[in-house]
DNA sequence: ACGAAAACTTGCGGTTATGGCAAGGTGCAT
DNA sequence: ATGCACCTTGCCATAACCGCAAGTTTTCGT
């Protein structure tokens, strides 16, 4: 099965090259600057070499190029986003955002129960914010122990202990924004819904 | 000498990794996606083996990523809120958070209209993120014009020419994530000039 | 808290790639 | 033609690769 990326792992090197020889830059200018020898260069360029991260960063900031130009990788893609849900816990997380790092989007879908669920407080280094799309929702976070409805807003740090679930045993849908390095501590409710 | 492109490197295996379990993609899962042995990605994330393109492209692909989102420069946001509910362009930004750093979330409110309005896409640094709640939103980027329903996500780079409304002329209400992505927040009140 | 299953890591070893050196092309201007 | 700058390539010791399978850790339902 041949995708694009063969192309664009065969057209790298004539990439390079082009580039390069667009900036009037030789291959012992380049082997001087970052510190590879030219013969490697060259071989990279005619696709003798693989390119590796080693390689193509320093390139990279020399041309001062972003690596997807360099690739040659399309720039156009449908902007609505449609990735496999992950069940955790016995909850369903619907990613909502495919970029890495940083903050992260999820759709988290709350099942119907029988019988309530134990609070089993977590915590885990971050900061999380979530909104209520429906259902009601029960949040324990330290001392606290609320109940959301939908359109309220919370925000809060998760290296404090805290769980969610379901505060009727009802499914309950919301949106959690999670955020790796958020270190502040705030919680707040009734932003989006305030009585 | 040291140039980013050292932490960049050590990074990537660690920026891979978190990216493959944020998806909930198991190494088995993606050594059968792209044809690569479980050992290998482990070692590729953990560092022990070189960052190749012919590793890199696939898992781009997989992730639906550009490649610098993989290799992933140090995020710099520079904080700029404005409390305030915003009106822009006829339309109401409820500020959903508080918290200082990058993302900015907004609750945003497309009135009602009698006749429809005319796309007038714009332009500005960073990068969107959007949740239609209710209504039927249209989205115009680029070439594309989409109507999106409630409980469907986009998201785009702004840079490319955008624009948001109604698409039926009712209210429209969303859930939106501006993202200043490395540039400064480009947030202006009052600057409802032209239409 | 426990135990089994899932997920991940790592030792191994034949195989392949790497990359600097230096010799050998290539082409262009004189 | 000849010199010079630029680029390519044979060589080969060294290092990296990478799948297999066995071992270890984590996860999660009970």
């Amino acid at each position: 099965m041949h995708h694009g990326t063969e192309d664009e792992l065969d057209t790298v090197g004539p990439r390079l090259r082009a580039l390069r020889r667009a900036r009037g830059i030789t291959l012992a200018d380049l082997s001087a600057t970052i510190g590879v020898s030219e013969s490697t260069l060259s071989r990279l360029e005619s696709g003798q070499r693989r390119a590796t991260l080693e390689l193509l960063l320093p390139l990279a900031r020399t041309y001062d190029v972003p690596l997807d130009d360099l690739v040659g990788a399309p720039r156009t893609g449908d902007p609505r986003i449609h990735l496999k849900p992950i069940r955790r816990f016995g909850m369903v997380f619907v990613p909502l955002s495919r970029r890495p790092g940083g903050t992260q989007a999820f759709k988290m879908i709350i099942p119907a129960r029988p019988e309530p669920l134990e609070p089993t407080p977590q915590t885990h280094e971050g900061f999380e914010w979530l909104y209520v799309l429906n259902g009601r929702l029960r949040l324990v976070t330290g001392e606290r122990d609320l109940t959301l409805q939908p359109g309220e807003v919370a925000e809060f740090d998760t290296s404090l202990p805290h769980w969610l679930g379901s505060a009727d045993g009802g499914s309950v849908e919301l949106l959690i924004l999670f955020d790796p390095q958020g270190v502040r501590a705030h919680l707040r409710t009734g932003t989006a819904s305030e009585t």
